[in-house]
DNA sequence: TCCATCATGTAAGGTGTTACATGATTGC
DNA sequence: GCAATCATGTAACACCTTACATGATGGA
């Protein structure tokens, strides 16, 4: 259901392709809401269908056409009704955490492995967002209001990594040393 | 994929029925891995399809039947070896973080509210959480292993939504108030 | 030559939700 | 009388993933 909104809130920016769509998520929301091709492609399909969005074909010189998507009037009708239902209560399911969780069922030395590399890939995805937070901070382009709430966003779940990092690495240091 | 070794995981403790499995994920894994009843009835009959799962019906007074599965060796097997696998990157799908995002498409106050709303509800979540970690942490009948491991997975969730308490209290006394 | 990028998809299957069915017992 | 708890499920659908197809351009 959220996919769906994810792309109309993308393309309140802008008229853009599916392709277009893929490279905003993994830019600037793949944090929050990520999605395959297959599954971009089949939910701008379906908002099609039901006039959320227009499409058009684009030709381009040395590159395939482009399909550009352009939200309608009922299409921001409907975001903005989404956007003020309630939060619903978000579903939790977490790998790292089930793996935690049952950590006594592996050896130590795996589950001490799998969990330095894991640290070590939030650092880096820490990292990646950290850099996108400084991205949007010197864009001057966006407005004051959007800019915040993605601001916003993004430091929910760098403070979230980091309190992760800081578990992570008192458990390796105090039970698995 | 997960819950199948969710279900196992929490059947290594003790043979139980879909009905109680239920019934300890809301109690001990809902915040790490939630599920529908259907859900787990279905995944218990394939689990049992595949030999990794046995099970016997147990006649009960003034209750319906119960079926008791228990983990059978291959289980185990399975089991052991998902646990000594690489951690998948877990998929991001956060409602939350993407309304937070968007937060500028809805009306000034429908945000305002949504906001204090959802951090009323996380506060309680999170005192939920505490108390099921001082139940674990009273718990001598569990093995001192296990214990760690489950008392970890607690602790990162809390202090993640601690963060995030954090964060949207100083937003919303920044830029909402 | 081979791989990456651009661009859109199909096909098949796995995972998860919602609504509903059944039927006994216990508490308000 | 009505709702909740105990207990297991079916049916229908929504959502998501993986593998694959196509075909051009540009760089190592």
């Amino acid at each position: 259901m959220s996919l769906r909104f994810a792309l109309l809130g993308l393309l309140t920016t802008k008229p853009s392709s599916g392709y277009d769509l893929k490279r905003a998520i993994t830019r600037s929301t793949y944090f929050i809401w990520n999605a395959t091709g297959p599954q971009i492609y089949n939910t701008l399909h379906n908002l099609r269908e039901e006039g959320y969005i227009t499409s058009e074909s684009l030709a381009q010189e040395g590159k395939p056409d482009k399909q550009i998507h352009t939200i309608t009037a009922s299409g921001r009708a409907a975001l903005k009704k989404f956007m003020s239902k309630p939060i619903r209560a978000s579903v939790t399911r977490d790998e790292i955490l089930l793996r935690i969780f049952f950590g006594n069922l592996a050896s130590r030395s795996a589950i001490k492995r799998e969990l330095e590399a894991y640290l070590e890939r939030i650092r880096d995805e820490r990292a990646f967002m950290e850099a996108t937070k400084a991205r949007i901070d010197a864009n001057p382009g966006r407005k004051h209001q959007a800019r915040n709430f993605q601001l916003l966003s993004l430091r929910i779940k760098v403070a979230q990594y980091r309190a992760m990092e800081e578990e992570l690495v008192s458990f390796l240091g105090k039970e698995l040393s």
